[in-house]
RNA sequence: GCCGCGUUGGUCAAGGGGUUAAGACGCAUCCCUUUCACGGAUGAAUCACGGGUUCGAUUCCCGUACGCGGUACCA
């Protein structure tokens, strides 16, 4: 068993966009798998007919793409252990659930939906306010253990819908080490009969874990904290088949929380409080709703990556930036914190500052050309990396390094003439007359050139270079913003920067 | 209700019987810069509570409180 090849999975179910808890659990399983050269599978739990997505599972794969976390198999790369979505599976699972029935771990329920809810409603108390299907009321219902052999057969016979649930015995200690918590235990009376196959035919996630799990030889299940009471029924299971020698080591992950008040993070909060969720832009084809994802809101996926990494491991050392391979190398189980963490879309900000700074600036420009297209701006790659260089390093999303450099790209409109007007003089107007005079002769129009003659100019005409520089920012910029005054002038080329100059005169002295 | 998992500054967190209880984000002040940012410096701010055990508990044990998760023919 410690020999095992090590082999774990990621198991969504395509019914929507993919979020930040899920894309965590995705970066843990590859780094387990990387990390002891095993395979990382990509299998998709698509069990529930009634809730297909269309599109959800082009967009998760899109998703490890993005990232880089792309799964060795899956239904987008086939492997020996396919097929690996579980509704091609549909065939597998109903002999082993009929094998629990024979063996006495399992049992046929006919109950109907209504039939259920009556229970519900009839045993609910205020003490008990959501009664379960289990020891205590099975001997009530309508199932294979309370009625007549004959009986059961004759319904089956008759093709009356049913389901198939697992017995769960009346109090037996379940323990188990868990990869982060340690020992977990659980008594069996306090869990109910899950329904293992459901009257469509198609297994319950329950089961197809199990069974996919087993056939897929997986060895390591990272999954979130909001599994761990499942986890007994799961463990029986892999012992009531027989297979207790290859269940997999299990890891219950923490859970990611709202930034505010109570409870798990969700999409909502993430429109509620302005900050995505979900990893790319997610149309939902069926409510036609649309949510912004980390991608198009200018993160980097090396940052959004990072960032994950550290909600809820770190490695001791105080280090926060890290690479993938780093992580690879680095990641360990028994680091990863117990509690939930709470979201912090500052720290997230941070981070994609951190990899925005050392990014490549042509890579900056090619993700920034959508953005300018929609501007309706027209720049050369070149010249948009170049400027992205200049100001990315106040910038926390590459969306932003537009809100930084659209002066670049077009005249300012409006000036921030409070800033200039109150010590804007005749000899000022003078200074800039003569210098776009001086810059037309210039012939090294270069960052030292410019600087240099709009320096011995001050000084001939006895006025501090200090005081003439905001007046220049907001002739080139419009405002008080951008990257170092002569940095921009030498950027924008002698004609833009002297017309810029010669635009903004008459408004100061307006 | 029941079951399970948790609880170190506002947030992420290190630490783990004796420490001035790291670090990061954010915040504040200052320096740098006649824009903004970066960078640098400084600062405010934390061991949920109550019992044990111990010479000594933030650290170990037990309770309590609080939070979260689960309690579906959803995953």
């Amino acid at each position: 068993m410690e020999h095992k090849k090590v082999r774990v999975r990621f198991a969504p179910s395509p019914t929507g966009g993919l979020h930040l808890g899920g894309m965590r659990t995705v970066l843990f399983n590859y780094l387990y798998a990387r990390q002891h050269k095993g395979d990382f599978v990509l299998r998709i739990e698509d069990t529930d007919q009634t809730r297909y997505v269309a599109g959800a599972e082009e967009y998760i794969l899109e998703c490890l793409r993005w990232c880089g976390l792309e799964a060795d198999e899956g239904p987008h790369a086939g492997g020996p252990y396919g097929p690996y979505r579980q509704s091609e599976r549909k065939d597998m699972y109903r002999q082993y659930a009929e094998q629990l029935v024979k063996d006495g771990y399992a049992y046929y329920a006919f109950d109907t939906p209504e039939e259920l809810d009556a229970m519900r409603a009839r045993l609910k108390t205020d003490d008990n306010p959501s009664p379960q299907y289990n020891h205590i009321v099975r001997p009530h219902m309508r199932n294979s253990l309370r009625l007549l052999p004959e009986e059961t057969a004759q319904l089956l016979a008759a093709g009356t819908p049913h389901v198939i649930r697992i017995k769960m015995p009346a109090s037996e200690e379940v323990a188990f080490t868990d990869m982060i918590r340690g020992e977990v235990q659980f008594n069996t009376g306090t869990v109910d009969d899950k329904v293992l196959l459901k009257a469509d035919g198609m297994p319950t996630y329950h089961l197809a874990v199990v069974v996919d799990d087993y056939l897929m030889k997986i060895s390591h299940v990272f999954r979130g904290e909001e599994w761990l009471p499942s986890a007994p029924v799961h463990i029986l299971l892999w012992r009531y088949l027989g297979w207790e020698e290859q269940m997999p080591q299990w890891a219950h992950l923490p859970l990611i929380l709202r930034p505010d008040g109570n409870g798990k993070l969700s999409k909502r909060d993430g429109d509620r409080l302005g900050f995505p969720v979900y990893a790319m832009n997610w149309n939902d084809p069926r409510s036609g709703e649309f949510t912004k994802g980390f991608r198009e809101m200018g993160y980097l996926p090396e940052a959004f990556i990072n960032m994950l990494a550290m909600l809820g491991w770190n490695d001791g050392t105080g280090q926060e930036l890290f690479t993938l391979d780093e992580l690879v190398e680095k990641f360990s189980v028994s680091r990863v914190h117990h509690a939930g963490a709470r979201f912090n879309i500052e720290k997230a900000n941070w981070f994609n500052h951190q990899y925005l700074v050392k990014a490549d600036n042509r890579r900056l420009a090619q993700l920034l050309m959508p953005l300018l297209q929609e501007k309706g701006v027209q720049a050369s790659e070149e010249y948009v990396a170049n400027i992205a260089g200049m100001v990315k390093e106040r910038c926390n999303l590459v969306n932003e390094i537009w809100d930084h450099s659209f002066f670049f790209f077009q005249q300012p409109e409006t000036y921030d003439t409070a800033a200039v007007k109150p010590k804007w003089n005749a000899d000022k107007r003078q200074f800039f007359l003569e210098w776009g005079s001086v810059l037309e002769t210039l012939s090294d129009f270069s960052l030292a050139g410019i600087e240099d003659s709009f320096k011995q100019l001050a000084t001939s005409m006895n006025m501090k270079v200090g005081e003439l520089q905001l007046p220049l920012r907001i002739m080139l910029c419009g405002g008080k913003f951008g990257p170092p005054v002569f940095n921009i002038a030498e950027m924008l080329g002698k004609h833009e920067t002297i017309a810029r100059i010669m635009k903004a005169v008459p408004v100061f002295d307006a």
